[in-house]
DNA sequence: GTCCCGGCTTGCCAAATGGCAAGAAATGCG
DNA sequence: CGCATTTCTTGCCATTTGGCAAGCCGGGAC
């Protein structure tokens, strides 16, 4: 496998030289995730900054009546890692599972600390990564207020097809904020009379 | 007006020392807000990085409908601004504004950027406050996901009542993604019949 | 093929929330 | 002080969503 897209991710998210760009690149090192297999378990301390290559992702957690809601989805091309857990050094709250075979580039948190230490650019990366999180949660958060269910499920079925390819039902449903039996209804199209 | 509370607010974020914060500090310059003054307009672009050394704030957005949606509420003791806009340089989606009389310290995004440059200490600070607000917006999206209304307004209730002194309860309900009307009746405590 | 199991759908009804409008209360302003 | 405006509450009813349980469907194991 190459890094090709790594490097090509690196650039698309600011100015990099192509030269840095392959440098930095070179210490991510190769990861292969089997299906169902657990990127991070709660409890656990996110120490993998990985980008994925190929395959889907979902992140989860356990909310007081022991139901599992999804809290993310990600497809390649993205950055996979538990914010909160992976920069204050905490025990995650969240699951992250592969929803199918995945491939991707990793390197660990001590690994990127001394890459936004060497390279200027590198931390304009890795501050963008997090900004665009931020503001892909803060819209979807606006949408979970504003729009309804119905409405939200068109959004994703629009911005990512792919992944209800791979995800059951209820895994999105929860990641949407209705019940399974909801939208199994708000699919069929029909308005619940 | 002294930095005290903004030196005491950098350490408090990270190891950093006393004399680093106070040098940090002394970039900041002084504001004060009057009530209902704009931080910022929506269509600008967020050039303030605002410590609140007193006084509350919120930001909001108008749907689609031109419903005003409150998406952060900020006390004394927290960073304003809008992240998205502020790092990429782009018109902001939202508005903030003042809810009380606020004073506070702010830098431009150019001095912010100066600063990580020529500060090492000062850059996991800009992290920190970028992480803290991406982890409290997850949060708050589990809550909108798996708690009912009531219980989303008993946890704000608790966390900062001071708020709620200050905001209107339309402004609240939005917030908490429920109409002003259901939001008065939780209030109540009645569950309506 | 047959059985089993998980995932999805669907009917029925309950609970939560919204929408509207009227009125009461509070607030700001001259 | 008094008017005008906003804010908050409340009743009535519609809509949305949830909860449960039965049934259906499709894929894998044997």
């Amino acid at each position: 496998m190459t890094n090709e897209k790594l490097t090509q991710f690196f650039q698309s998210m600011g100015p990099i030289s192509a030269g840095q760009a392959a440098d930095i690149a070179s210490v991510f090192v190769p990861k292969a995730i089997g299906k169902h297999e657990f990127l991070l378990q709660a409890g656990r301390v996110s120490d993998e900054y990985l980008f994925l290559d190929s395959g889907f992702v979902r992140a989860f957690a356990y909310d007081t009546n022991g139901h599992d809601v999804t809290t993310g989805f990600y497809a390649s091309g993205q950055v996979v890692f538990e914010v909160a857990s992976f920069f204050n050094r905490t025990p995650s709250q969240e699951y992250i599972q592969a929803l199918t075979d995945c491939t991707g580039w990793a390197i660990t948190h001590q690994q990127l600390n001394a890459l936004f230490h060497a390279r200027p650019e590198f931390r304009e990366f890795g501050r963008a990564v997090l900004v665009r999180g931020y503001a892909a949660l803060k819209s979807r958060m606006l949408a979970l207020i504003t729009e309804p269910a119905a409405a939200r499920y068109a959004s994703l079925l629009r911005a990512s097809p792919e992944i209800l390819q791979h995800a059951p039902l209820k895994t999105i449903a929860s990641y949407l904020g209705v019940t399974d039996t909801s939208l199994s209804r708000i699919r069929k199209g029909n308005p619940p009379k």
